[in-house]
DNA sequence: TGACATATACCGACTGTATGGTATGTATAG
DNA sequence: CTATACATACCATACAGTCGGTATATGTCA
């Protein structure tokens, strides 16, 4: 990716290229190893450049909170788990498909926000507030799913729709945990087999045989 | 904590209170935002006592790591969980247990390993496979419970006592980040509530009513 | 149309301080 | 007399952030 030279000028180019080197260093070392020089350098960008679009280190951390919300959602949008006509079959195949995009560099498929989130809560404000709406505004788009086929399946149960979504959430962030300690992502895909059970189980439907 | 003096000499001390200083400040800023000078002055010592006692700030993460086995090891086997007679209540139990020990500040309950893995996995091979030590360790303390359970119970199922472990882990790492991102305890204990809706639904026994 | 002003987007050298680490000294135990 | 367990002063570097400058686009008024 070159630099916009003076001649083609596609300025404007070096605030998107640093929040792409933020989404991929921030994964790979956590937010306070990653230096501004770093970036600026993936970037291919000077300091002088960093410090005109984002005001501070801190201002980078939640404008790549942000742009990870926005590239995610466009991403997950865009994704075929929404394609069935049964709601409880999106809720399996969106898991089923949280479980296929593990694969391959532990950074490239685990979570920028709740990398950050889980290391600046409290020592940053912002930048966690930034990730706790990218975190649960994800989660609100399996809700209605969620309770939809409740309706259709005629399900009671002492659990809310709001909750189920938030805990799919919870075990993804939390397999992901496992793979790095593990230093191998089948652990993170074990515990979507898991969930997926669990939500068969929930909705009383057998078990997919074909794992 | 008062420093020894050289005439009440309880020498010795400092690596011992360098390594509780790491365990709270590394929880609450992570492991890169946590500064030798930080724990010299939290433990009360010089940063001789310090490079003394550990060779780098590296080893110190993999000596802190290697504490906190040890100490949530006696924690945990102290635990008043292990007392039904049957297995599946002291699985049900030690959900209930780790359920009951998420209140407070979040610094004080979430896990030292579990966040220094997910900040170092990449960056520091020693100090994850530290984090992945402390992590499987614990979760092995579970099988058996799970394996006996399962025979006490006859149940089949496609699953494995060690996935489950780890599954019950991941829920819980999970369940940390989504408490730090939403800033509030409550939604860790929530996941918490799922994971024993699923291992119920597994071992097919009823839903507890007191919750 | 052209001259001029203003704003944007970026460059790159510089700075003060914080940081991990070192070198040397010292008190005590055995 | 030696090893241990510190203390203290010091160092080189890395770091976030600053500052003065430049090239280009855009607006505006005669």
């Amino acid at each position: 990716m070159p630099r916009p030279t003076k001649q083609s000028p596609e300025r404007g180019g070096a605030r998107i290229r640093l929040l792409e080197a933020a989404r991929d260093i921030i994964r790979a070392k956590g937010f306070a190893a990653t230096t501004v020089d770093d970036l600026c350098k993936t970037a291919a960008v000077t300091k002088g450049a960093f410090f005109h679009n984002f005001g501070s280190k801190d201002a980078l951390g939640v404008a790549a909170a942000e742009f990870w919300a926005e590239t995610t959602s466009g991403f997950f949008a865009a994704a075929s788990y929404h394609d069935p006509a049964d709601a409880l079959e999106r809720i399996l195949a969106y898991v089923a498909f949280r479980k296929a995009i593990i694969a391959g560099d532990l950074a490239a498929f685990t979570c920028l926000v709740g990398t950050m989130a889980q290391e600046v809560y409290a020592s940053s404000p912002d930048i966690r507030d930034a990730c706790g709406r990218s975190i649960f505004g994800h989660t609100a788009t399996l809700e209605a799913d969620i309770e939809a086929a409740r309706r259709d399946h005629g399900i009671a149960g002492d659990w809310t729709a709001e909750s189920l979504a938030r805990h799919t959430q919870a075990v993804i962030q939390g397999a992901f945990i496992l793979a790095k300690a593990g230093n191998d992502p089948a652990l993170a895909r074990e515990s979507l087999d898991h969930l997926d059970r669990y939500i068969r189980h929930l909705f009383h439907v057998a078990e997919d045989d074909a794992k």
